[in-house]
DNA sequence: CTTAATATGTACAGATCGGTAAACTTTATT
DNA sequence: AATAAAGTTTACCGATCTGTACATATTAAG
């Protein structure tokens, strides 16, 4: 077995917990879903919860290079970076299976802030948060700090928006949003 | 039993539904928890969808009778109780039991579009919009729908980041957003 | 071919899940 | 006091939950 059986239960095990939630995901239907026996699946992680961190790990890593990849190829400089994650942010709301934010799930389900599923949730959304600021301090913010949390801010409240009226229109709004703070952050005068 | 203990039993369940999640808590840890007899809550709701239903029922009415009163206490225009709506946030997010918003959680559980917890807290959602949008429009802003969705993005992306960073600090950048965003849409001139 | 690692199916344990049945107690009204 | 509504306790059902035991098959390397 030398084809990593183990990634292909934590990717099969991701699509999963994505689409049906965690508490909902029993092993049995993840035997069945990812044809990999449930004595496999305790080999590989001592608990259901070590199987959701490691599916929360892949899909940590699987998101940021898509995002980042998609954002570098729509733009090169900061300031057009900044603007370009909401056009990344639309294209993914497009996405037939998609089901919002993977890691605010995380933590509707894992409330407490010491959980380690909440923790890790945490820790995705804090990287984003730093990628973001370095973006608004190299396109010369006056409080890349503040412009950074509120793209982030903008960005998370379109996910929110998307799955909540079922629609792909709040990656526009957010988008025109962002561009007034992005200008109003470098000094432009607003229309 | 004439003071309403159908009403209490909603009260104590949203509040453990709050707390701990949905799927997270059962039917006889709501016994323990509200002290109503597994047997009367099943002659009072007809399956647990049906308490949780009941339960978001009152947090809308609820959530609204604060939010509204205490924007209106704060300021008297609507362009101020456009921006007051964060003030109340950033008092929400302080309080000892915050836990985020409910319905976003709601929709994390269960996350089929056509599911009646799903449609019940879209439509929270929707209320919100509304309200927003009518402020927008109140105080002349060009495009009051596009302004009062990026309100709610605002307010939306608040919360989650509050959740996740464990901190209030988000309802400050989103106020401040906000104001960018309102001077913009009302035609003044940004500083 | 042998060995050791890694997979498998089946069966099960003990707890908990949502929900029900039946007999009993409390309460308010007449 | 009699009655009916509403609440309670206790016990239970079948299903599902996380997690384990055990015996067997497949695989790769020496």
């Amino acid at each position: 077995m030398r084809p990593n059986k183990k990634d292909e239960l934590v990717s099969k095990a991701l699509e999963v917990f994505y689409r049906d939630g965690f508490h909902a995901t029993g092993m049995d239907k993840l035997v069945v879903e990812t044809g990999v026996s449930k004595t496999s699946m305790y080999k590989h992680f001592r608990t259901k919860d070590d199987l959701i961190l490691a599916a929360l790990e892949l899909r940590d890593r699987n998101f940021r290079e898509w995002f980042l990849n998609r954002v570098a190829e729509m733009a090169d400089t900061p300031e057009g970076q900044l603007i370009a994650g909401f056009d990344a942010l639309a294209e993914w709301f497009e996405e037939d299976n998609y089901r919002g934010c993977m890691f605010i799930k995380a933590c509707s389900e894992f409330q407490e802030a010491d959980h380690p599923i909440h923790q890790q949730a945490a820790r995705h959304k804090q990287i984003l948060l730093e990628h973001l600021t370095g973006l608004a301090k190299a396109a010369g913010a006056k409080d890349p700090d503040c412009l950074g949390s509120q793209m982030l801010l903008l960005k998370e409240g379109a996910i929110v928006s998307s799955v909540l009226i079922n629609s792909g229109a709040p990656a526009r709004d957010a988008k025109a949003a962002a561009q007034v703070l992005l200008d109003q952050a470098l000094g432009h005068q607003a229309a």
